[in-house]
DNA sequence: GGCCAGGACACCA
DNA sequence: TGGTGTCATGGC
């Protein structure tokens, strides 16, 4: 089943408007958040992150030099901090390798970049999809689990792995990298008012969505 | 006190 | 390829 997401993303760019993800200031937050958040509530997260921004000013040299059990005791409050601190450490030393420079390194693999990331312990699908929009400004779609609920829902047929909804989401080719940050942001953001509970979902803007045209297969 | 949150990974069949 | 246990914390 093929489904082509620009009339679900023009509903919910009409009815919530702009949302502008991804929240950070720069793009060294957002690859922190983004590693960080990883099964985890974005409340955790933002303890976490103010901890590395009093250690490190959210500087990427700082950040690439933390001692391994500072950076662990910085975003503890995140949970599986072991883990998330290898990512973390793994990424910026990476990164420091290419003097930070983004572009550089968006030159240096091409469409290998997505396959590179997920070279890093750590880094899974979706981690490396939401770096890719946010940090490395590519145009893709992230099938995380608001994602797959919302589709689940709207499509009525169940979308349980990253890989599977991924692969049933289509983009139109004019997707803009602004349009792919805007469509996460506003999957996530409806994920949270409305996917849990029943009652909301039933009142919500939704209900008048039909989904049959975007429905290719 | 149990459940969950914007996953990833090792292990298994 | 797909299912299950594990990793950890804090809020509700």
């Amino acid at each position: 089943m093929k489904i082509q997401a620009q009339p679900l993303f023009t509903k919910l760019l009409s009815e919530m408007g702009p949302q502008g993800w991804w929240p950070a200031r720069n793009h060294w937050e957002i690859i922190l958040g983004a590693i960080l958040v990883q099964n985890t509530n974005w409340r955790n997260v933002a303890r976490s992150l103010n901890q590395l921004e009093l250690a490190t000013n959210l500087e990427p040299q700082k950040i690439a030099v933390l001692p391994l059990a500072d950076l662990q005791a910085y975003i503890r409050p995140s949970g599986f901090y072991i883990n998330k601190s290898r990512a973390i450490q793994t990424i910026f030393q990476w990164l420091a390798t290419y003097d930070f420079a983004l572009e550089t390194v968006k030159a240096a693999y091409g469409s290998q970049l997505r396959n590179q990331l997920l070279t890093i312990r750590g880094i899974g699908d979706e981690t490396a999809d939401v770096l890719l929009v946010y940090v490395f400004k590519e145009v893709t779609f992230i099938a995380d689990k608001y994602a797959q609920k919302l589709f689940t829902r709207i499509y009525g047929q169940p979308f349980t792995s990253y890989r599977q909804l991924k692969k049933s989401v289509l983009l139109p080719a004019t997707f803009t990298n602004e349009q792919a940050q805007e469509f996460h942001g506003l999957i996530v953001e409806f994920g949270k008012c409305y996917l849990k509970k029943e009652a909301a979902w039933q009142s919500s803007f939704l209900t008048d969505f039909d989904p049959t045209p975007s429905i290719l297969s």
